[in-house]
DNA sequence: CGGAATATTGACGGCTGTCAAACCTCGTGG
DNA sequence: CCACGAGGTTTGACAGCCGTCAATATTCCG
């Protein structure tokens, strides 16, 4: 299961649920200690803090162990775009392992309170060239978020409200879901319909009704930190084709 | 200048005007017999022609010489959308670079006759890795056309028709001026509107509209395959602003 | 308990899509 | 040299999605 929000990783990470669907899995599971000795320390916030500003030199990489986070541009209005939400057992700025002199591309917040393990990116690129299987690993989940980032802005400018809004929760369960994050149809949701806005690029009050009309329609139920998908079929039908 | 349209790269890449300003310009100037000897063929096609082939193996990556293509990724529904419109002297799927064993994440078409010099990936990475200064020059590239492609997408859900275009036309005017591709105010422009549309998130009839009234607005002249921007002025201000 | 953050609802208007038709330009074949 | 057809551009009428502004309700947290 998940680390839930506000959890503390184990001492060794031997013990460790999170790391080993991580991206270092394939040397976590061999080797875990080759992992425990690049942890530099493990990093607890409060919600609303900014740990990772966009345009600064990154030097750390980050695993986020617990709570949720998520990464962010400014436009130059003061608007800003969110560009995806961390969930917990997501690396952090995993781009700059392929890009280590680049500053970062984006800012990241946390959303709740959240644990961090923190590992120098100098360690870290040592462990991917060690192996042909991590690198592989590291080097194709840096493509895979690349190309979902990139697929997700796409779609932006192409679909309805209420298709972006389903896209997401669709999304959003499917990757809880693979963690262990999701009890029978629902599961912890601590998104702001400010947050939902940010990242479909609509208004709050118009998230507010399309979130609205997909609960007087029988397809989601929600209250303050819960979501709860009553309809699948319909919702990933209208996440498809709107 | 850059070269114009179906114009031919020169037989010895030491007299090549384009590669002096390409992702490999550190070597080429320093050492063009190195460029040189990794040129595997000129390849000449004609107008409309896919000659790359989004989720398909690269093998090959490009520097277009002469005449313009662009980048595009299809929705399921079979929409596409422009990601970029490459300019004589631009790198194709420069990102392979960074993820050789990645199937490639895009397609590309020849929007008029275009002449490609074609590399072996192979080669052009043991290129890269041969020097600090080249290496760092194409990790560089290659970050810098991820982050604007990014940013672009991102201002498709922000950002109003006159904006995009007005946005799009600041853009492209700039990297043709960067290589000798504009003539006064006016320059080449063999975008249909259509292709505007795709790449901006519109419907060609609204495509059409917004750039009428900049025409009207006294903003913009053109006819077909040419563009001229009479207030630079004021179209980079509602390239900002709206 | 009080104030701040968040969610909800209503009225209104504009931007943009859709559908349709006409027009224009260019390359091609007769 | 003209006719023709395909591709591309332009224009009109209309509808609907979504933003804006504003007020109110609700929940959270100190």
């Amino acid at each position: 299961m998940a680390a839930s929000d506000g959890a503390k990783p184990p001492l060794l990470c031997a013990d460790c649920f999170v790391g080993q669907h991580a991206l270092y899995g394939p040397t976590i599971k061999a080797s875990p200690h080759e992992i425990y000795i690049r942890r530099r320390q493990i990093l607890n916030l409060s919600a609303q803090k900014t740990f990772l500003h966009e345009g600064e030199p990154v030097t750390q990489i980050f695993t986020l162990y617990s709570g949720w986070a998520f990464s962010f541009r400014h436009f130059t209005d003061g608007r800003r775009q969110i560009l995806s939400f961390l969930l917990p057992g997501d690396p952090v700025i995993l781009e700059s392992l392929s890009f280590p002199h680049r500053p970062a591309p984006y800012s990241v917040k946390s959303l709740t309170n959240v644990s961090l393990c923190v590992f120098a990116l100098r360690d870290m690129i040592g462990l991917a060239k060690a192996t042909e299987l991590q690198n592989e690993n590291l080097s194709s989940a840096a493509w895979k978020h690349a190309d979902a980032t990139s697929r997700r802005m796409m779609d932006l400018g192409h679909r309805s409200a209420i298709g972006r809004v389903s896209q997401l929760l669709v999304e959003i369960e499917r990757r809880l879901g693979e963690r262990g994050g999701v009890q029978g149809n629902q599961f912890y949701f601590p998104v702001r319909q400010e947050h939902l806005a940010d990242a479909l690029g609509l208004t709050t009050v118009y998230v507010n009704r399309t979130l609205d009309r997909l609960r007087k329609d029988g397809i989601i139920e929600f209250e303050r930190d819960r979501m709860q998908i009553m309809d699948h079929v319909t919702l990933r039908k209208i996440a498809d084709e709107e």
